[in-house]
DNA sequence: GGAGCCAACTTGTTCAGACAAGTGAACCCA
DNA sequence: TGGGTTCACTTGTCTGAACAAGTTGGCTCC
């Protein structure tokens, strides 16, 4: 996004509104100028200032009503998809130290769920890993995760403190997660959660359990993370119009 | 949204997609047909079309890239932004029943945090409500509520055994809400939950807590829900050009 | 002063056309 | 057979225009 932003109009523009909305020059309840103002103050079409809007609105920051003009609705930067599906590259973006060892990497047949979440025949070999995240030194999240069979090589020639996967597949093998889905719920520590996180079998751990894929939608890992309760928080921001929280009863 | 998809075009051209994903007559993985295709069969510009399919992208439900057909993602209907805010709703959409009391309402000045959230005044007296949630018959959910001055008296005056405290909200005062923010971690039961949860303190529980708003950005109310670990599962879609979801640093 | 109406303004929806940029498959050539 | 090139196709970006639908503030009238 931000390689585009100046040369696409619309990012451009978009781009510019947002600068002002972190930095307060527009605070939260103020009015955004009205489409046709940013139309002519960039020279641009309404059609292309509705796009830039459109893509503030998507990330929570500006909300509209047809017929008012738009508000500001918050003040806080989203962290992109990179950093949300690397451990590594979000906790640096904040300044925190991470640093991660495998502590197992086996192949073996995947389990029904894997299969279908991996969407692999039954019983194809994956890369079955466990992993030690730390944050600033503390252990903070324990990592389990199925790699599909066709990025399971490069995954298991990676050095034992690789910082991380997602990185590493994209440099060594042209491989980019594009879509992720995310299943997050809660549950208590069982001996080896409790045994490496460092704290008492049946403590509180956030779970959040996703997949990534490719841009064609192959997925390429199945993976079950937790972190100890008070460690991390996840936010999201939803509308009338964009709803991209589900809750479900629950899924064991 | 469903009442404007059948004057609506584009809505109307997303639902008829949306329904051939759903029913599996376009299979994950498969191809949508291209937008002049689109445009042609429902006698649409192309402009048109691009919004229908923009709609299911920010479902999760398609994804595209630049020179290539478009791919189904998955195949499951995501929930509309009242079932989200509203307990009641989603469980009865889903076929549970659903079942609630306010064990208590107080009036009583803001804390900080509240009124930080609420966008009110330091002190301001607001509308402390704590309720218990029961699905088919299960003690689910302790919800703990505090509802902006504005609305106190018309929630006060509901009965105690209020079905859904949004919608009479909606239906008696004309007060909707538009925009939400739902932050989302695992913390201990306390004294007060684990017996109301009839569960042992310690137990996991998964927190919700998220604050509603109007269509002009006024915050209603800010919410510290707390559901028994099993009994529900968050889940939400991403990818690299919308990423709805954050992970935060700890933040009790 | 208060209720209701109206007009200017603003966002939502739709169209038709144009060019840029990326993909994938057929094709050719060594 | 393997590798590179070309080309039709597809999505991304942008324009200018028009009308529909909802909001807001000011005005009139009582």
């Amino acid at each position: 996004m931000s390689t585009n932003a100046g040369t696409v109009r619309y990012l451009e523009i978009a781009e510019a509104l947002r600068r002002e909305i972190l930095s307060g020059e527009l605070p939260v309840g103020a009015h955004l100028p009205s489409e046709s103002d940013l139309a002519a103050r960039w020279s641009a079409s309404r059609g292309t200032v509705r796009q830039a809007v459109a893509t503030l609105a998507a990330e929570g920051l500006i909300g509209s009503r047809q017929g008012a003009r738009r508000i500001v609705l918050r003040r806080e930067r989203r962290h992109s998809f990179g950093e949300l599906n690397s451990f590594a590259q979000w906790a640096e973006g904040l300044g925190h130290r991470a640093a991660s060892r495998f502590l197992s990497r086996t192949r073996r047949p995947a389990t029904a769920e894997e299969a279908d979440r991996l969407a692999l025949a039954p019983g194809t070999e994956i890369l079955a890993v466990l992993r030690l995240r730390l944050l600033d030194g503390e252990p903070t999240m324990v990592e389990r995760t199925a790699y599909a069979d066709w990025v399971a090589a490069a995954v298991e020639a990676m050095p034992v403190d690789c910082r991380s996967v997602m990185d590493s597949l994209s440099e060594g093998s042209g491989v980019v997660a594009h879509y992720g889905e995310h299943l997050i719920d809660a549950l208590p520590a069982g001996s080896e959660d409790a045994r490496l996180l460092e704290i008492r079998r049946g403590s509180p751990l956030l779970r959040q359990r996703h997949v990534s894929a490719t841009a064609t939608g192959r997925p390429i890992e199945w993976s079950d993370d937790r972190y100890r309760a008070g460690s991390v928080t996840f936010s999201v921001s939803n509308s009338s119009v964009a709803t991209p929280l589900e809750r479900r009863v629950g899924d064991q």
